[in-house]
RNA sequence: GCGGGCGUGGCGGAACCGGUAGACGCGCCGGACUCAAAAUCCGGUUCUGGUGACAGAGUGUCGGUUCGACUCCGACCGCCCGCACCA
């Protein structure tokens, strides 16, 4: 009688096995049917999957099942962003080399991510170190600089003196290295560059096309590229023994203020200011101090603003006799605009800062809509607003915008040395993108440096430029540049003696193209297929987490363009169609007295009548303190293994637990109950599904017309939930669509309970054969597994990973009879139970007549009576 | 500082275009089965009052629009995220 427990242990690789065996999964190019491609971001290949990587590939595998299901030719691919420093890092340590580190760390996860059943094409899995994969992308790099989008310039870095070697902006803590703990120089150093400011335009126009990326993402994007319309002013410099230079170029965006200008001020890396400090040791020393203090974020949030006369006066281009000092300051960036401004203290809080420091004083010219012109005074708080000028000679009286448009017009006319003085200009802030690495374990950038010929790229046919294999570690630099042969060839043009580049890629360039790589992954004379580019791309529904919402959706955009450009992927605009950000997975923490984090898995939570908790450890039983829900991290020990989830549950239960509960987007609470939770769901199902195939006729077997009440209310809910699920998962609403099959299971046991004799009529074992299979195709795309096992037990021989999605006949949901509630002045009192076609005359004459309403209204008069069709009645008295 | 988002039972969350607030799950309470436990099944569970039918209150706070507001508008409070001297 009692059913067996369901074993997802010796189940699942089963199944696992049987899509294996059968290539139910592998992709064809060819294949005729619409294509659809779902892509999950891939990850680094650091040695284990952690929950949230179960989360994410759980989402795309809902997505590609039920998109095969629905007809469609998914490409579902899976892959490797290998290059990068951890595994030099962990060569440097155990002694290693990182290909083989590398290597056996994919061996491992690839192992792990099939255990969670993903319906992965594995036969296109690719590794970004693979020579087979960065020889193109070498090819793609110098495809780049043929075509002018590659630039090699002088820039500054963050250098770390002890391992020699340059630091992102997130290895500097606290202006040390990370590793070393020296403090970081700035450095100029000469650096390969992407030029991705060439798209800036075109890159903030087509954000507005994708209509299937969340707004954030497209926000943070179009304020990362940061563009502005302002106008570039030319200054003249009046004559001075400080230097040759005659005259001075600034950006601002808001010439409607010129006439409340104080001072100019420069960078100090400006050219102008290295003229001046030359002959000026003072100002040598200011610079030095500037560029000691560095770029870190601590040290602009606490920076008070300083600057130096450098003793130059330029002219007032709307006044000749009008002297404006020029300083040198500390707030005033290089990289943006021309590295000079024009202070205006009044409308700008940092020029009011600088001025109040220096007793330069301030001018109001704008005048705030709500404020007095003959009263208003800035002392401490700049007005920064728009308004109408005031004290601005012939600007009187104008808007901030007609006296943008008026200041523009003018200076455009003017001219100072044959030149317009003033010019319209359209700024960004999206700087170029440095793609060098002065590190081992990344894609060669392949050009030959020849004194003669100067920097020559390798020729295609010597492609790849593979790193060597026999490096050493541990010592300061980078290891390419240490070799002693690697770097020494000869040029490929003059033939005379040359080195390699030995900078490497940034891995953002790797991942810049892999989606692309994917539709043609085994090409061997090109990074694409055009025909498989236009054919498969754009990815139809992209996953991943929002920290890449800026950088890595950037560069793959800019790739996409600059491989069209360079005749790569056909017409093909935009990389991601649509883009969803999942949430983090998060847990609780466990602290013991001494203050030792404590793994979930080391402690046991109980739970006191009344709900109160508390935790102990699992040896020794000392009590320990529950602390906050964080993002699982292994500093806080708050870590939920998935194999150890898999091994205990089953993938299938570990893959409903993370679709439920949360929306996707927002992080989701790993709780030991939840699992616990998902497992005995899977044993239910099992169970409901058994009892079903017991009462069920036969497969195959057609519903008849006219069923009796109860087998008709049992096909009303499947195609109900039917509707429902298939509109959730669309939609990505997973939460929402494991609640609707919690809900249909909960309705069929009922239905099943309520079989009294063991008779059961042909109607109802028909209705009873449709809802088991609509169940069971309903929750395979997130419980893969259980469905097979379920769908077996059904009497199929076939897969249920092959079988259609069922058809949902939305005619059976629809009611003959409505249930409508009654209001009285929008407060609920009544139902009304009426026929599907009742008129509104009707409506109201059966909702006045109900004992409810006549009570609720207390024998005041009906004033009129609010009818929404299908939805609702309101009484108003 | 600038930009964006979010505040709903004990908890995670549902609620379509402004139309029954709290679907579904977790937890808790009660019951059945059992010698007992686990597992399973059934019932209850926003708060207050009432044995009960029922009544009143209720979606961060205050106000507005509307026959009707979790939903729209305004102000405020709290939390989260991104950017940050970009002229």
């Amino acid at each position: 009688m009692d059913v067996e427990r369901y074993n997802a242990r010796e189940v699942e690789p089963r199944w696992r096995e049987l899509w294996d065996r059968s290539g139910t999964f592998l992709t064809q190019n060819g294949d005729s049917r619409p294509k659809y491609y779902v892509l999950e971001m891939f990850p680094y290949p650091s040695g284990r999957i952690h929950m949230g990587h179960v989360r994410n590939y759980t989402m795309g595998d809902v997505i590609a099942r039920y998109k095969r299901a629905r007809g469609f030719n998914v490409l579902h691919p899976m892959g490797w962003d290998a290059f990068g420093m951890p595994a030099e890092n962990a060569a440097m340590q155990n002694n290693s080399h990182p290909a083989g580190w590398t290597y056996a760390n994919i061996a491992s996860m690839r192992e792990q991510l099939k255990a969670i059943g993903l319906s992965l094409d594995w036969s296109r899995e690719i590794a970004t170190c693979d020579p087979g994969y960065y020889k193109h992308q070498q090819k793609l790099f110098l495809d780049f600089l043929a075509a002018g989008l590659v630039d090699r310039k002088r820039s500054k870095v963050n250098w770390d003196p002890v391992d020699h070697t340059v630091l992102a902006n997130e290895q500097v803590i606290d202006g040390r290295g990370w590793r070393s703990g020296a403090i970081v120089e700035q450095r100029e150093l000469t650096q390969w560059f992407l030029k991705i400011s060439t798209f800036a335009e075109e890159l903030l126009a087509s954000l507005d096309t994708l209509d299937r990326w969340p707004e954030k993402v497209r926000l943070m994007q179009a304020n990362w590229i940061g563009r502005s319309e302002g106008l570039l002013i030319r200054f003249e410099i009046l004559p001075t023994p400080r230097t040759a230079a005659t005259e001075l170029e600034v950006y601002t965006t808001r010439p409607d203020t010129l006439f409340g200008a104080k001072f100019l001020a420069i960078a100090p890396d400006h050219p102008l200011a290295q003229d001046c400090a030359e002959s000026d040791p003072g100002l040598a020393a200011f610079i030095a101090e500037c560029q000691q203090r560095g770029t870190s974020a601590e040290a602009v949030e606490t920076g008070e603003k300083k600057g130096y006369d450098t003793g130059l006066r330029v002219r007032h281009p709307f006044d000749v006799e009008w002297r404006l000092p020029v300083y040198v300051a500390n707030f005033v960036l290089m990289d943006y605009g021309t590295g000079a401004v024009f202070g205006c203290p009044a409308h700008d809080q940092r020029d009011l800062d600088f001025a109040n420091a220096y007793g330069l004083g301030n001018i109001p010219v704008i005048c705030p809509p709500d404020a007095d012109p003959a009263t208003f005074k800035v002392t401490e708080i700049a007005y920064d607003g728009e308004g109408t000028l005031i004290n601005s000679g012939f600007l009187d009286g104008l808007s901030s915008a007609q006296a943008k448009e008026e200041a523009a017009r003018r200076l455009e006319e003017s001219s100072i040395g044959n030149h317009p003085q003033g010019r319209r200009k359209v700024n960004y802030r999206l700087r170029d993108w440095g793609v060098s690495r002065q590190r081992y374990w990344g894609c060669p950038i392949p050009v030959i440096h020849c004194e003669a010929c100067g920097a020559v790229p390798v020729p295609a046919a010597d492609l790849p430029v593979e790193l060597p294999k026999d490096v050493t570690f541990g010592e300061p630099g980078n290891p390419l540049d240490r070799h002693p042969t690697w770097k020494h060839v000869p040029c490929p043009t003059c033939g005379g003696p040359a080195l390699r580049e030995t900078d490497t890629m940034d891995t953002f360039v790797d991942s810049s193209w892999y989606f692309a790589r994917f539709t043609d992954p085994r090409n061997e004379t090109a990074p694409t297929s055009v025909a498989a580019v236009e054919h498969w791309l754009p990815v139809d529904q992209y996953i991943g987490g929002i920290e890449h919402a800026i950088l890595h959706l950037l560069y793959a955009r800019f790739f996409t363009r600059a491989m069209q450009a360079t005749g790569h992927v056909g017409a093909l605009k935009e990389p991601f169609d649509g883009l969803f950000t999942q949430g983090m997975v998060v847990h609780e923490t466990y602290r013991s007295p001494a203050g030792d984090w404590l793994y979930p898995a080391d402690v046991r939570v109980e739970t006191q009548a009344g709900g109160a908790r508390s935790a102990f450890r699992l040896d020794g039983g000392e009590e320990v303190s529950i602390g906050p829900i964080e993002k699982m991290s292994k500093s806080k020990r708050n870590t939920v293994d998935p194999d150890e989830i898999i091994l205990a549950y089953g993938a299938d239960t570990a893959r409903w637990f993370v679709l439920s509960d949360s929306p996707p987007e927002r992080d989701v609470i790993w709780t030991e109950e939840g699992v616990q939770g998902s497992a005995k769901f899977v044993q239910r199902l099992w169970r409901l599904v058994d009892e079903l195939a017991g009462l069920a006729a036969p497969p195959g077997t057609p519903v008849p017309q006219g069923l009796p009440e109860g087998a008709a209310a049992v096909r009303k809910a499947v195609h109900g939930a039917l509707i429902k699920v298939e509109e959730d998962i669309e939609r990505l609403r997973f939460n929402r669509a494991v609640a609707q099959v919690h809900d249909l299971a909960n309705k069929l046991s009922a239905a099943v309970g309520a079989i009294e004799s063991p008779e059961v009529d042909a109607g109802m074992r028909a209705a009873f054969r449709e809802a088991a299979e609509v169940l069971v195709l309903m929750f395979a795309p997130m419980m893969p597994h259980l469905a097979e096992e379920c769908w077996a037990r059904l009497g199929h021989s076939t897969l249920a990973a092959n079988a259609p999605w069922p058809a949902a006949d939305r005619a059976i949901v629809v009611e003959d009879t409505i249930t409508l509630p009654v209001q009285v002045n929008g407060k609920k009192r009544a139902d009304l139970v009426l026929d599907r076609g009742a008129d509104t005359l009707a409506i109201e004459a059966a909702a006045l007549a109900l004992e409810q309403v006549q009570r609720a209204l207390e024998g005041r008069p009906v004033k009129k009576v609010i009818i929404v069709p299908q939805r609702i009645v309101n009484v108003v008295a």
